[in-house]
RNA sequence: GCGAGAGUGGCGGAACUGGCAGACGCGCUGGACUUAGGAUCCAGUGGGGCAACCUGUAGGGGUUCAAAUCCCCUCUCUCGCACCA
C-alpha cells in the first residue's frame, strides 16, 4: 500500500507504453490541427539544460492541446550538418557521418527518457541524402527563378592552413588552429536572392501578431529599410561620374568631400598609387581609426557646382548603397572624424530649429533649419529633403531611392559536411544544374580530413569529375556545400509528411502548415527565422503551399543560468568542488561570481543525465517550468529542484496513503465544499495561465495550492467522493507537466489508461465562485478593516456595512465623509476630511 | 552611440483592465515525532514597534479617492545592432 516513488521505474514503464501504443502520431483527420514545434538540436553529443527547458515547454503545449481535442503535430529531428562533425574528423579521425549518427542515437534516447511526446515517424535528419536531396531541389528551382546566383565575395582565409575559415573559427582576427593572421580572400560564391523579398518580409513583420515585440523589431532592423536619394557627382576634368547615396539630402550644400569604398571600381581608376590603395583596403571594414587616401581627383556637387576632393576611405562599405558617399563633416560624426584627421574643411548648413548653439568638437547630426544652402536656405530638414530631391530629379542628376541593409544570403561553404551544391561546370556549356532525376548529389564517403588545403570534396576526383548533362562533355562538379541554415529553413515543411510519404506532399502541407506554436532560443531571432520566412515564400511561389508566414506564434524561451564559482588558483570550478566557500582542491577561499548562462567553460552546468538519474524526468520538467515564466531567464537551483521533487512525493504519498479509500470512492462530490470549490478554481486558474502566454510557473503554483488543501483533508466515508474528485482533476491538470507520475497515479486509483487521451477537465464557474468574500475597507486609501460579506451584494449595501464597522468608525468619527467608493464588490474606500 | 527590455523580501518569483503588495517554491526561526535528522509533519517569516500603528515595489517628482502598475526626470543592469551614409 505504501508504495515508494521510484521515478526511474515509473517513467520507463510509461515511456515504453506510449511508444508501443503510438499515442503521439499525428495524421490528417477532420479535427482541427495544432502544429507545435521546437527548434531541432544540433547533435553535439548530449543534450543540455537549455534543451530540457525548450522541449519541456513545447511538450506541455503539445500535451495540453491534445487534451483539448486538437490533432497535434509534434515532431523532432536533427540539424545534423555542420562544422563540429568535421572538426571531430580532423582531431579524432572519426568520420563525420559516424560521429553524427552516434550522437543522434544517444541524444534520441535522452529525449525519449525525458518523456517528450514526439511523433518519431516524422524524424528529420538533415545530413541524410533523403533530406538534403530537397535542399538541392530547392536550390535548382531557385536557380531557375534567378533566386540563386554566383558572384565574387570575400571569405576568411588562413594563409598557413591554406583553408577557408568560418566566422567562429576566427578568434581575434587569428586562425583558431595555428594563430596566423586571417586574411580576406575573394572567391566566387553562391548567393540566394533574399533581397527580392525584402519589402514583403519587412511589411509582413506587422502581421506577426503572435511574435514577441523584440524579435519583430530585430527582424525589421536587420532588413533595415531607409529612404534617401542617389545623386550623381561628375568628376572634374574627366569622363565618368560617381553615384552616391544619402538619407540626408538636406545637408547636400554642406558636402566638403566624397568618400568611396577602396574596392569601388572607380577607386582603381582614379588612384595611381596602387600600393597606397592596397593599404586602405587592408583596413577596410575594420572598426578602428579611419584611413583615407586622396585620389587626386575632384567631383562636382550637382546642386552648387562645388569642387570636392575624392577620397578612398576604409569606412565606406561597398555592400551598402552605392559604395560611395558625400561627406558632410558638419553633420555626420564619421565624416567629422575623417575631416579632422585629414584637415579637411567643415561647412555648417543646418542649425538647430530652436535657435540653440551648435555642439562643439563634434558633428550636429540632428534635423534643423537650413543655412547657406542657396535657394533652400530657411527650409526645415524634412521639407528641404523633398525639395532638393525634386531639384535633383529635374536636373536628371539624382532620384529618390529606398535602400535596405539586408544583403543577399551567401550560402557557399568550403566544407565537406554539408549539402553539395548541385551544379556542374562544363567546359562547353558553362554552369549547368544537375538534372532533377540525378538528385541527390551524394557526399562521397572516402575523403580525407586534414584541416589543411581546400575543401575535402575538391580532393575527391570521383566526385569532381562529371559528365555534362547537356553536351555529355567533361564537366567539373561544384565542390562547395551549403550553409546549414538552408537545412533549417524548411524542415518544418518536411515534418508535415512522414518518412514514408512523399517529401513535399501538398495535401499534408495544406493540413498541417503553418506552425501554430514555435518554441526556441532568441539566438535565432534574426537569421534562422528570417531565412525560414524567406524559404516559406519560395515554397509558396513554387505553388507547394498557400502559406507565407511559417510560424504563427513564437515563444523565445530564456536562458538557463547558474551561479559561477571561481578559485584564485584553479579558475572556474564546479559548484560541487566548493565546500564551505573553499576550493576542494586547494582550500583557498572561492569567489562567488554572478549568475550566468550555463556553459562548459564557466563550469556552471548541470548534466540532465545526472538530474534525471537523481530525481527523474518529471522533476526535471517540473522545475524547469516552475522556476520562471518561459520567456524569462531561469536560475537553476538544486534546492528548487528538491522542492519540485517534494511536491511530486506529496502527491504520490497522498494517493498511495489513501489508496483503498480513493479506489472505493466515486468521484461525485455532494454540493460545493471548500475542497470542491478550490478544485474548480484550480482548473480555472491553470487553464487560464496556460492560455495566457503559457505562464506555467503560476499554473504549477495553483496546483501546489490545491495539493496543500488536499493534504489538510483526512479522507473519511463522508468526503471520500470529493477527495477523489479533487485528486482526479489534479492529476489531469498535472499530466502535461509531469506525464509519468500522472499516468501512474491515474492507473493506481483505478482509472483506465491513458490519462493522455483524457479530455482536459472542465470547470464550473458557479462552483468556483466564493459564497462569501472578504470586503476590504479603506479609509483614505489605507486598509482599516476586512469584513466577510456574502457574494454579490449591491454597492450601497457594501458601503453601509463598511461604515458600520467599529474599526472603521474609529477612523471616521468626527470627520466629514467626502466620498465613498466601492470597487467591483470587493473593496470600499471612504474618503474623509 | 542607436534601439529594446528589466529593476518587487535573504533568494527564484506572484499581483488579470490602477483597487488588500509579497501567491507558490526555496531559505530561515520555533515546535512535534525521533538513538539521530540533512526525513516527515505543524506553526511563523518584508522592515520597525510590547502594542495601537508606522513604513515599504531602484531613486526623485507628478496624476488619482487609490500607483509595483499611468506620466516626467535620474541611476543601475541585461539583450540586440553597431562606421548601413
Amino acid at each position: 500500500m505504501d508504495r515508494k516513488y521510484v521515478p526511474d521505474e515509473v517513467e520507463r514503464k510509461w515511456q515504453d507504453r506510449w511508444i508501443a501504443e503510438g499515442l503521439f502520431t499525428a495524421r490528417r483527420t477532420d479535427r482541427e490541427k495544432f502544429y507545435c514545434l521546437e527548434m531541432f538540436p544540433y547533435p553535439s553529443g548530449r543534450i543540455h539544460m537549455g534543451h530540457v527547458r525548450n522541449y519541456a515547454i513545447g511538450d506541455v503545449i503539445a500535451r495540453y492541446k491534445r487534451m483539448r481535442g486538437f490533432e497535434v503535430l509534434h515532431p523532432m529531428g536533427w540539424d545534423s550538418f555542420g562544422l563540429p562533425a568535421e572538426n571531430a574528423a580532423i582531431k579524432e579521425g572519426v568520420h563525420p557521418a559516424r560521429w553524427t549518427y552516434e550522437n543522434i542515437a544517444y541524444m534520441k534516447k535522452q529525449l525519449i527518457r525525458l518523456g517528450l511526446s514526439y511523433d518519431w515517424s516524422r524524424e528529420v535528419t538533415t545530413c541524410s541524402p533523403g533530406y538534403y536531396k530537397w535542399n538541392q531541389w530547392f536550390f535548382i528551382k531557385m536557380y531557375e527563378k534567378g533566386l540563386a546566383y554566383k558572384k565574387a565575395s570575400f571569405v576568411n582565409w588562413c594563409p598557413s592552413c591554406l583553408t577557408v575559415l568560418a566566422n567562429e573559427q576566427v578568434i581575434d582576427g587569428k586562425c583558431w588552429r595555428c594563430d596566423s593572421d586571417v586574411v580576406q580572400k575573394e572567391l566566387e560564391q553562391w548567393f540566394l536572392r533574399i533581397t527580392r523579398y525584402e519589402d514583403e518580409l519587412l511589411q509582413a513583420c506587422d502581421t506577426l501578431a503572435g511574435w514577441p515585440e523584440n524579435v519583430i523589431l530585430m527582424q525589421k532592423n536587420w532588413i533595415g529599410r531607409s529612404e534617401g536619394v542617389e545623386a550623381v557627382f561628375k568628376i572634374d576634368g574627366q569622363e565618368g561620374s560617381l553615384l552616391i547615396f544619402t538619407t540626408r539630402a538636406d545637408t547636400l550644400f554642406g558636402a566638403r568631400f566624397l568618400c568611396i569604398a577602396p574596392g569601388h571600381p572607380m577607386a582603381a581608376k582614379l588612384v595611381s598609387d596602387k600600393a597606397a590603395l592596397e593599404e586602405v583596403k587592408r583596413h577596410y571594414g575594420k572598426m578602428e581609426e579611419k584611413h583615407g587616401l586622396f585620389t587626386g581627383h575632384y567631383a562636382i556637387n550637382p546642386v552648387n557646382g562645388d569642387k570636392l576632393p575624392i577620397y578612398a576611405a576604409n569606412f565606406v562599405l561597398m555592400e551598402y548603397g552605392t559604395g560611395a558617399i558625400m561627406s558632410v563633416p558638419a553633420h555626420d560624426q564619421r565624416d567629422y572624424e575623417f575631416a579632422q584627421k585629414y584637415s579637411l574643411p567643415v561647412k555648417v548648413v543646418i542649425k538647430p530649429a530652436g535657435g540653440g548653439p551648435l555642439p562643439e568638437g563634434k558633428a550636429f547630426e540632428e534635423e534643423g533649419v537650413l543655412v547657406d544652402s542657396g535657394p533652400f536656405t530657411g527650409l526645415e530638414s524634412a521639407a528641404a529633403r523633398a525639395e532638393i530631391a525634386k531639384a535633383l530629379e529635374e536636373k536628371g542628376l539624382g532620384r529618390r531611392v529606398v535602400n535596405y541593409r539586408l544583403r543577399d544570403w551567401g550560402i557557399s561553404r568550403q566544407r565537406y559536411w554539408g549539402t553539395p551544391i548541385p551544379m556542374l561546370y562544363c567546359e562547353q556549356c558553362g554552369i549547368v544544374p544537375v538534372p532533377e532525376e540525378d538528385l541527390p548529389v551524394v557526399l562521397p564517403e572516402n575523403v580525407k580530413f586534414t584541416g589543411k588545403g581546400g575543401s575535402p570534396l575538391a580532393e575527391s576526383q570521383d566526385f569532381v569529375n562529371a559528365v555534362c548533362p547537356k553536351c555529355c562533355g567533361r564537366a567539373r562538379r561544384e565542390t562547395d556545400t551549403m550553409d546549414t541554415f538552408v537545412d533549417s529553413s524548411w524542415y518544418y515543411v518536411r515534418y508535415c509528411s512522414t518518412e514514408d510519404e512523399p517529401a513535399l506532399d501538398k495535401e499534408n502541407i495544406k493540413y498541417f502548415m503553418p506552425v501554430d506554436q514555435y518554441v526556441g532560443g532568441v539566438e535565432h531571432a534574426v537569421l534562422h527565422l528570417l531565412y525560414s520566412r524567406f524559404f516559406m515564400r519560395v515554397v509558396r511561389d513554387l505553388g507547394i503551399s498557400g502559406v507565407s508566414e511559417p510560424f504563427q506564434r513564437l515563444l523565445t524561451q530564456g536562458m538557463v543560468c547558474m551561479e559561477t564559482v571561481k578559485c584564485p588558483e584553479h579558475g572556474w570550478i564546479y559548484p560541487s568542488e566548493a565546500k564551505d566557500g573553499k576550493c576542494a582542491k586547494c582550500g583557498r577561499p572561492v569567489e562567488r561570481g554572478r549568475t550566468e548562462k550555463m556553459s562548459k567553460s564557466k563550469k556552471n552546468i548541470v548534466d540532465p543525465n545526472q538530474l534525471i538519474g537523481a530525481y527523474g524526468a518529471d522533476t526535471a520538467r517540473l522545475f524547469s517550468l516552475f522556476a520562471a515564466p518561459p520567456e524569462k531567464d531561469l536560475e537553476w537551483s538544486e534546492k528548487g529542484v528538491e522542492g519540485a521533487y517534494r511536491f511530486l512525493q506529496r502527491i504520490w504519498a497522498l494517493v498511495y496513503g489513501n489508496l483503498e479509500k480513493l479506489k472505493a470512492a466515486k468521484s461525485t462530490p455532494q454540493g460545493v465544499s471548500p475542497l470542491v470549490r478550490k478544485t474548480h478554481q484550480t482548473i480555472m486558474r491553470v487553464t487560464r495561465d496556460i492560455e495566457r502566454d503559457y505562464h506555467f510557473n503560476t499554473a504549477i503554483a495553483g496546483m501546489m495550492e490545491l495539493m496543500n488543501m488536499l493534504a489538510s483533508v483526512e479522507p473519511d466515508d463522508k468526503n471520500a467522493g470529493e477527495v477523489r474528485f479533487a485528486v482526479e482533476r489534479l492529476l489531469l491538470l498535472l499530466s502535461p507537466f509531469c506525464p509519468h507520475v500522472a499516468e501512474e497515479l491515474w492507473e493506481a486509483i483505478g482509472m483506465p489508461p491513458s490519462i493522455q487521451s483524457q479530455p482536459w477537465p472542465e470547470y464550473d464557474e458557479d462552483a468556483a465562485r466564493e459564497e462569501e468574500i472578504e470586503l476590504v475597507v479603506q479609509v483614505n486609501g489605507r486598509v482599516r478593516a476586512k469584513i466577510m460579506v456574502p457574494q454579490g451584494l449591491p454597492d450601497e449595501m457594501l458601503k453601509e456595512k463598511a461604515l458600520a464597522d467599529p474599526k472603521v468608525k474609529e477612523f471616521t468619527s468626527g470627520k466629514e465623509i467626502a466620498k465613498i467608493l466601492a470597487v467591483r464588490g470587493r473593496l470600499v474606500n471612504i474618503v474623509v476630511k
